[in-house]
DNA sequence: TTGAAAGCGCTAACAG
DNA sequence: CTGTTAGCGCTTTCAA
């Protein structure tokens, strides 16, 4: 029933491989060729099958964005980029969660399903620290959005989450606070993203000559806002901190609601510094300083790598991006609100 | 180079047909064959290849989801309850932007990219008001996210918008307000959302015997927290009034950053209520009481709906869904903290 | 510049 | 219970 390259080449009073350069734009026709084609592709209603397309050319023209959670604002504000990155080549975009969780991601990365794209965009989470055999049987490429995974030759695309996290915590003292605390932590992850924003947190408490304080230092499992809303509950149980630094925006957004059920003001109690500069942040009360990466930077790079990976097994070695991030200064650590 | 059904069956000591009924479990086959198989697949890695099922079979095993933006945490939420409805029946989801935009969802609709999927969720934005001469030359089933498109028959799903607005109203009477502005109309617009809602709102209203002040109906373009925020300090500078529906979360949120800004409390000066129950509305400050919808609900029908469709040309008439809803009284119109 | 023919990997008849 | 055969609609050699 449905219209086939056949057909049109009929109508068209051409072979079929004509139609099929018409198309695609592809070989060479005369215009009166083109026009005739064009005609008759309109007329029947003609469109290209894309199954068989695949099957023929080994590209689906479909990539897939493995993100723990979209209800995350972050990775939907990813989302949204990478779709118009992935768009401007013409590319689909598939989209599955992970939950964070090693195993459903193990299982994303080989299940049948990788045969629908062409290559896969990986927010990794549970496997931020290696997995087993795991490049393995990976038919084909995969671009790490976020830190390198152990053991992975694949290309990945971060940002400067060290400097970030160093900048905001600078900004902390140089507002006067002095017993800055860290949200988000994963004590027992020595890679990733947790452990790098960590990092960035202590280098900037030791160039200040401030000794670094493990009880101001917070792990949380996922981070969400709830978990960060719990985290700060703990933290307001065990001790005085006059300053915030959450490893992203929605554990921020939930702390700062803790903040204000126990009585603290922020910023004038506590200073308050998210990371991620989701749209939200804008309309918190107050609204909230973050640290903003270059997300447009990172979609474009990530779909870039991607692109020259696939049908191409020859590609090189594993390269490496890291995008910029700035300190936006809001609200929420504000010296001038506080008065 | 990658492994095929043939190799597998030559391995294994089969046909080919007996592979193909092992990995899909279909037909009938001794239990020494299927270890046989089993065995074979395993040793050689095979995966099946989804382009050639999907050529043969006419299924790809992948729907699509169009949504004005991701970004927008409702759609987040619905995309995360679609996914999941979708997986339960072994789909993926391909997700696609619209903008909000009728050329865009007219493109989106009519595209070689629908080739690609067996079906479509579509969550209708600029095309609310019926399109041209829409359903003709989609060649997939759609079912529509929200009101039905007027001229379009398909299927849809929904929620009870007059119904959730009309109690949300009567909420913000009982708790002795009288001058209850509305965010997020659409005066242009006859059917859709936005003029449910707000007829929802004019009935809860003229059941209390109020007037209709239309100076307390504000229009917006998009429903974003910017807009709530921009269509607010309008209303602020109009004129006066000690409640406020926002047609959904987002508006909510600017609108009640603006009432802050302005000095006004909220809930004391103005009771906010908002429409969708996003996970933020439990954080802001104060959070933020709204009307909950059963998203689950409408994902699995909607994907129902959907399936029923596929490869079923003659599944009869539309049919519609309402979805229930819930109002959640938080603190942004709670008596209670007005003290 | 265009045409003919082959076959991508799979599923669905139909046999055996 | 298993094997053979014929395409799905397209792209891609190779010729003309």
């Amino acid at each position: 029933m449905p219209v086939t390259l056949h057909d049109v080449a009929q109508a068209a009073g051409v072979s079929i491989k004509t139609v099929s350069n018409v198309v695609r734009g592809q070989g060479s026709f005369s215009d009166a060729t083109r026009a005739r084609v064009d005609a008759a592709i309109e007329e029947l209603g003609y469109r290209p099958n894309l199954a068989a397309r695949g099957l023929r050319s080994g590209r689906l023209g479909v990539i897939s964005l493995i993100v723990p959670d979209i209800r995350n604002p972050y990775f939907a504000e990813l989302a949204d980029a990478v779709m118009t990155a992935a768009a401007a080549h013409d590319l689909l975009v598939l989209l599955e969660q992970s939950r964070g969780d090693r195993d459903v991601e193990l299982e994303l990365l080989r299940g049948n399903r990788t045969q629908m794209v062409d290559g896969i965009l990986f927010s990794v989470l549970g496997l931020v620290d290696g997995g087993p055999e795991l490049p393995e049987g990976i038919p084909n490429p995969v671009v790490v959005l976020g830190e390198p995974v152990p053991g992975w030759a694949t290309d990945h695309v971060t940002m400067r989450n060290a400097e970030g996290a160093q900048a905001a915590v600078r900004h902390l003292l140089d507002d006067g606070r002095t017993r800055i605390a860290a949200l988000g932590a994963l004590h027992g992850r020595r890679t990733g993203t947790a452990a790098l924003r960590l990092a960035g947190y202590r280098q900037a408490l030791a160039d200040a000559g401030i000794g670094y304080d493990p009880a101001l230092v917070v792990d949380v499992g996922v981070w969400s806002r709830s978990a960060g809303a719990e985290g700060t509950r703990r933290l307001v149980r065990a001790g005085d901190f006059d300053g915030l630094l959450a490893f992203n925006d929605a554990m921020a957004l939930g702390a700062m609601r803790v903040l204000e059920d126990s009585g603290r003001k922020v910023p004038a109690d506590v200073a308050v510094v998210g990371f991620d500069d989701i749209d939200e942040t804008r309309y918190s009360v107050p609204a909230l300083s973050t640290v903003k990466p270059a997300l447009e930077d990172i979609a474009a790079t990530a779909v870039a790598y991607l692109i020259d990976r696939i049908g191409r097994a020859d590609a090189g070695p594993p390269r490496a991006h890291r995008a910029g991030v700035e300190l936006l200064v809001r609200e929420s650590s504000s010296a001038l609100s506080r008065r």
